[in-house]
DNA sequence: CTGAAAGCGCTAACAC
DNA sequence: GTGTTAGCGCTTTCAG
């Protein structure tokens, strides 16, 4: 293994020494400048100036002081509801002046324990999660590192410390009745990549249709969802039940691509077809007709999750551990 | 600030007592289970199974070790583009050992700094950025720090340290040469959030028209990028010039809007509007007709990226530092 | 407002 | 294959 010897940085030592104080001052203003003299102050702020001074985190997550850095987990890069997610919790981290290490698992539970073991080797004062599946390991290593956690975006019946976000499974009956209501009798439910998010939304799917007693028809895939996908879903659906009147889509991209593969086939949405999605992106407001969709608020959830954690950090921890934020439909022109 | 207390989490001491051996060995079996004895190995296995061990990076950091960690940049996290370019990247560093740690800066050279002081003061062995464009203190950190640094995406005239990626410039030229060679006259740039890069873009678009002898016509804003800004700047163009034919959309997005716009205006595409987007997202692949896009090699450019900067960290550093890997026009229906 | 001493948990370097 | 020693650069705690 070859020696990487990183060329030495700026010590607090050093910029101490060529003022002529110890570190333990110039540690100080590094912390509140305001906690050292005027006349100090300003040499302080002048060599590390001069030196270009970078932080070391190192020694303070060795010192038990808190390193004012949580920990968050992205199921994807590529998927605009975790950045809307990712922004709101910035909003609130930035605004106390904590920072963020971000970390992705592909909706992989192998992935998230690996990836938690690394953000908790970096002594993170908290999790926010995207999952509510986790490995035993995963489990004991939070427990054994004795920090708070979120899991953001479900509501898990039995939370590892604090939950906040939305039932999916009711969002999805709510949208699935809401066809019912408009009479169709042959809904398909389109999901891709099934994570457990997908399945708690077939399942909503499956208690409506099974209530208004009508037949489920499950189109799914293993593939990474798509837009190109939804015309392969299609295809599927109308070979298995050319009858087909209704389709709900575990997600926008999907719905999208159906759409658009109904214009190239000719079948009138909504007419024919009518056309569900979630999440109620931008692309939505884009075509014609806009497309219906369940609006879920990530940006709250987001926001709600790192109010709650930071809370639990700072010690005074709320009272409730889990926060429904609930979802709206979102109207268009395909139902 | 209230003292976040962490729980003891267990240590190599804490392994070692039990079994009687020194931490040191068991250092070594961490890093490396066949440097110890089989018997001992089995021990510290339990032992450390059973107190749910966590590494902390904290004293690594410290000593002059590598950490094994690089830092990345990304200027956004709702961008596939993005999403490929870390997935090259992680091919790579998965497969030699090394983790990364992500961070995004809203193409703001002041998060950038920020966010580069955060991912040195965790002693990252190298950086992988995705700007061309740094403020001042932002280069004297990287300095003085002393790792290697690659600018991804773009090729700078002069890099900090070593650069992939493409010429944008050239790319725009190109396919705005294909759509003047399709005889058409009036063609308009759409460009949003006016970074670096679309700026390039747009640089490739000036000359291929003034090279043509036709007439600039731009049609920028500064909103962040989406799928409906496409008929927002469409309206806008037309309303500058009736006469419109073309346009070379800045990115896939603008690009879909615009064409989901035409069907709305009833213009037909190509037959009186060609467009060209950027990217060649999948989205591209769903609609009708399939959209002409500049294709770009970004989980290439990821990889290579990895590539050449676990080399430098590791002691054998290519003779080359600037790495132009191109790009492609991906051909559709739109133009 | 500033200083001195001790220590966080690991690894490098050297012994045996 | 395993142990010993020293030390990384800060913060904590206690003095003054």
């Amino acid at each position: 293994m070859p020696q990487n010897k990183k060329p030495k940085r700026p010590t607090l030592q050093n910029i101490a020494d060529r003022i002529g104080i110890t570190k333990m001052t110039v540690s100080r203003y590094m912390r509140d400048p305001e906690s050292v003299s005027e006349t100090t102050r300003k040499k302080i702020a002048a060599v590390s100036e001069e030196l270009g001074y970078i932080q070391n985190r190192a020694p303070i997550m060795l010192s038990k002081s808190s390193s004012k850095v949580i920990g968050v987990l992205l199921p994807s890069l590529s998927n605009h509801v975790f950045s809307s997610f990712t922004q709101g919790i910035e909003v609130v981290t930035n605004a106390k002046g904590y920072e963020i290490i971000i970390a992705h698992f592909s909706y992989n539970e192998e992935i998230e324990e690996r990836k938690i073991a690394f953000l908790l080797s970096y002594q993170v004062d908290g999790l926010i999660l995207t999952s509510t599946r986790h490995t035993k390991r995963t489990l004991q290593m939070i427990k054994t590192a004795g920090v708070p956690v979120i899991e953001a975006m479900e509501i898990p019946e039995k939370p590892i410390d604090m939950a906040v976000g939305l039932d999916h499974a009711a969002a999805a009956y709510s949208a699935v009745n809401a066809m019912i209501e408009k009479g169709l009798k042959k809904i398909a439910y389109f999901g891709a990549r099934l994570d457990y998010r997908t399945q708690l939304r077939m399942q909503g799917y499956d208690t409506a249709i099974d209530e208004a007693g009508l037949e489920k028809l499950h189109i799914l895939t293993h593939k990474h969802t798509s837009f190109t996908l939804g015309n392969e879903l299609l295809s599927r659906a109308l070979s298995e039940c050319p009858k087909l009147d209704g389709v709900f889509c575990t997600n926008d991209d999907i719905a999208i691509g159906t759409i658009l593969s109904c214009k190239e086939r000719g079948i009138k949405v909504p007419e024919q077809l009518s056309i569900i999605g979630y999440n109620a992106l931008d692309i939505g407001r884009a075509i014609t007709p806009q497309l219906t969709s369940v609006s879920t608020p990530r940006y709250q959830i987001g926001e709600k999750s790192a109010e709650l954690l930071l809370s639990s950090i700072e010690g005074d921890r709320e009272e409730r551990n889990i926060y429904d934020l609930g979802f709206t439909i979102t109207p268009g022109g395909t139902l």
